[in-house]
Parts: C-alpha cells; sequence; structure tokens
DNA sequence: CAGGAAATCGCACTGAGTGTAACATTCCAA
DNA sequence: TTGGAATGTTACACTCAGTGCGATTTCCTG
C-alpha cells in the first residue's frame, strides 16, 4: 500500500530541494546552475524538470511549505466566529510568530533579496496568503455579504505582519518578533479611531 | 540646449518600449522575442540591453510611467495635514481611480497575467506603491514618531486599491471603478469598529 | 578640428527551459 | 507469473534571454 513509486518519488523530490536549497546557501543563487544541483542530487538535468518548473520553484517550494502557509489557514479554523475576523486573525498570527523567528527564515530571506525576480516571487507568496487566510476565514464566516469585510480583515493582517517582518529582517534589535508585530497591530487598531 | 543626443536617446528608448508593448499585445509576450522587438525598432538585439535590464522591463517601465506610481504621491503632497493620513489617502486614490479606469490598463493587466514571473513583478511595483506613499506622506507628518502609522496606512489603502482592481479585472459589472473602491474604504472603516 | 564620451553593433558564450524519442522501472490485471 | 500500460529517467538538440568584450560610429566640447 505504501507505494514504491510513490515514496522514491517524494524522496527524489526531497533530494532535490534538499540540494538546490544548500547549494543556494552555499555558493548564492545566480552561480548555482542547474547542472550543480542535478549533480548534487544524483539526477539528470532534464529530470530536475520533470519535478520543478523552474529554478525558482525550489525556492518557492520551501516558502510554501513554510509554517504560515499552511499553519496560518488551520489556525484560523480554531478561532471563535464570535470574534470580529481581524481580531481572530491577529490572535492567529501572533500566536504563530514565533515559529517564523529563526534563522533559516533569515536566511532565505536575504536569499530572497539575491534576485529582483525572486523577491518579486516571494510578495506574490505573500499576497497568495491573504487568499489562503480568505478562504479559511470563509468557513468560519459563511455569509457572502461579508465577503468583502474578510478579504480586507486578511489584506490588513497579511500586511501588517508584512511589515512587522521587514523590520525584523532590517534592524537586528527588533525581538521578539511577536512582541513587534503586536505593537504594529495596535498601532492599526487606532487608525480608525474617529469615525 | 535640448542636447541632440539625449532627445534621441528618449526616442529610442520611447521606439523600443512602443515596438514592446504592440507586439506583446498582438502575438503575446512569450510567442514575442527580443529579436523581434529590436527589429521593430530598428536596432540590434544587444542595443536593447542598453535601454532594458531586460524583457519584462519593457512592461514594468509602462507600468512604473502609469497614472499611479507618479500622480500618488503628487496628490499625496497636496493634501491637508489637518486629516487622518489614511483618510488623505483614500482621497487621492478615489480621485485617481478615474483615469486608471481605461481598456489600455485592462490589457496591460491581462498581459501581466500571462506568465508568472510578470504576475509577481507586478505584485512588486504595487508594493512599491506603498513605499512611495509613505514617503510622501513623511514630508506632511514628518514627525518620526508617526512612521508606522504612516506604513500601515499606506498599506491599507494601497491594499484596498489592490482589492478593488481585482474585483474591477475579473468582473465587468464593476463600475464605475470610483464607487466600488469607495465601498471598499467604507467596508475598510467599520473594520475596527468597536473598540 | 581633435579628442573623449556616449551610443551602436557583432560575435561568441553561458545558462534556463522545452520537445522529442528512446529506455528503464513499477504497477496491475488476466 | 507475465505482459502490457503507466510512470520515471535520460540524452540530444534546440530556442531564447542575458552577458562580456571589443570594434565602430556618432555626438559633444574645448
Amino acid at each position: 500500500m505504501p507505494g514504491v513509486r510513490e515514496s522514491k518519488k517524494e524522496a527524489t523530490r526531497a533530494r532535490i530541494a534538499e540540494a538546490g536549497l544548500r547549494l543556494f546557501l552555499e555558493r548564492g543563487y545566480g552561480t548555482t546552475t542547474l547542472d550543480d544541483i542535478a549533480a548534487a542530487a544524483g539526477i539528470s538535468r532534464r529530470t530536475f524538470f520533470y519535478y520543478f518548473r523552474s529554478k525558482d520553484d525550489v525556492l518557492l517550494a520551501w516558502h510554501g511549505a513554510g509554517a504560515l502557509s499552511s499553519a496560518l489557514p488551520a489556525a484560523m479554523l480554531e478561532q471563535s466566529p464570535q470574534q470580529a475576523p481581524l481580531r481572530a486573525a491577529r490572535r492567529c498570527l501572533l500566536a504563530l510568530a514565533s515559529q517564523y523567528e529563526t534563522d533559516e527564515s533569515r536566511a532565505m530571506d536575504t536569499l530572497m533579496r539575491s534576485s529582483p525576480v525572486l523577491a518579486a516571487r516571494k510578495d506574490t507568496t505573500e499576497i497568495g496568503m491573504e487568499r489562503h487566510l480568505t478562504d479559511a476565514m470563509s468557513t468560519l464566516w459563511p455569509d457572502p455579504e461579508r465577503r468583502t469585510e474578510l478579504r480586507l480583515a486578511a489584506m490588513m493582517a497579511i500586511g501588517t505582519l508584512r511589515l512587522a517582518l521587514d523590520d525584523w529582517r532590517t534592524d537586528p534589535s527588533v525581538a521578539p518578533l511577536a512582541d513587534h508585530l503586536e505593537r504594529h497591530f495596535d498601532a492599526l487598531s487606532q487608525q480608525l479611531g474617529p469615525h
């Protein structure tokens, strides 16, 4: 039942991703060729494209498998629908922030900035998280009338996280991340004070 | 004083951009080669790279020269510092929305979605507008204590615009854009109602 | 007009990504 | 168990984006 084929394929894919990430961190993204990765993973250059669409997909796959993109929607589903959506998103992000605060994340972020194309795709990934978050919210508050509200809440939550992460990336004195993120959310709440 | 060199250079660059955009719209981005563009612009393939860093820079240049990226900061500088930053940004965007509501914009957006790399760089451009907006805001409200407030306001304003534009792109019944955008801003204001 | 700077070009090269066809492995059903 | 069918793997040849370099032309300035 395990399926020899499936487990082999999974292992090969993991081996390629691992080799790619390691080489990217060692030599840099631009100076690592697909031939290098293929050789390190023990496959042919052509086979690389059987597993990954492109070179940057190796990076993106890591990002996509990261804590937030999977854990955030899951955490949202456990929230109470009694509270406001933005409040719920805030809770989730604060709970998950510490998981993101690793040296590995910092190294990956640095890597993502080494090429304009990579940086751009990272932005897209972050904006894609808005969708995932919105979808998760939709199961808690299924009323289609509130759809816009949910999209806006997700936009603000992810955007706030992004700004807090920007600081954390560039300023080493910003720590712990969760505290900084909370300050940002507080500042956000005050924005719309006087109606 | 006009400078033969400068005006020639400017004209050449414009000719390349024009040829590229036209070919992209006619044949699609992927099926247009740099040789095609160079031939249409009457230059050599090598000279293309003297004017543009890459193929997608032709698209990005158009986007960068678009209404918002230059007009938005300018409009912000004319706002009164008496109002709240987010309120000011809202006014600017509503005033500029109609300029963005063109068939050309729609065609360009479609083009940008024809390749994941292009779509990604478009997202980056939009996020970059947050910075431009924040910078413009900083001259109106120079207090460094309010820096975070300004960044959050810019994030919300651009994000709201992005969501409204997404609807406008996909749903032809969303018109005029300004009205739709205003509804989004209203929904945004209500998010943080009960403190 | 001389000389330098800026623009243009050709050529050869690297590297990403694709099409294709052949070959190997795993799976499933008779 | 065996004979395909489906899936995985590879080599080869190709297109195209982007770079390095050096030669040549065009423009500006003294």
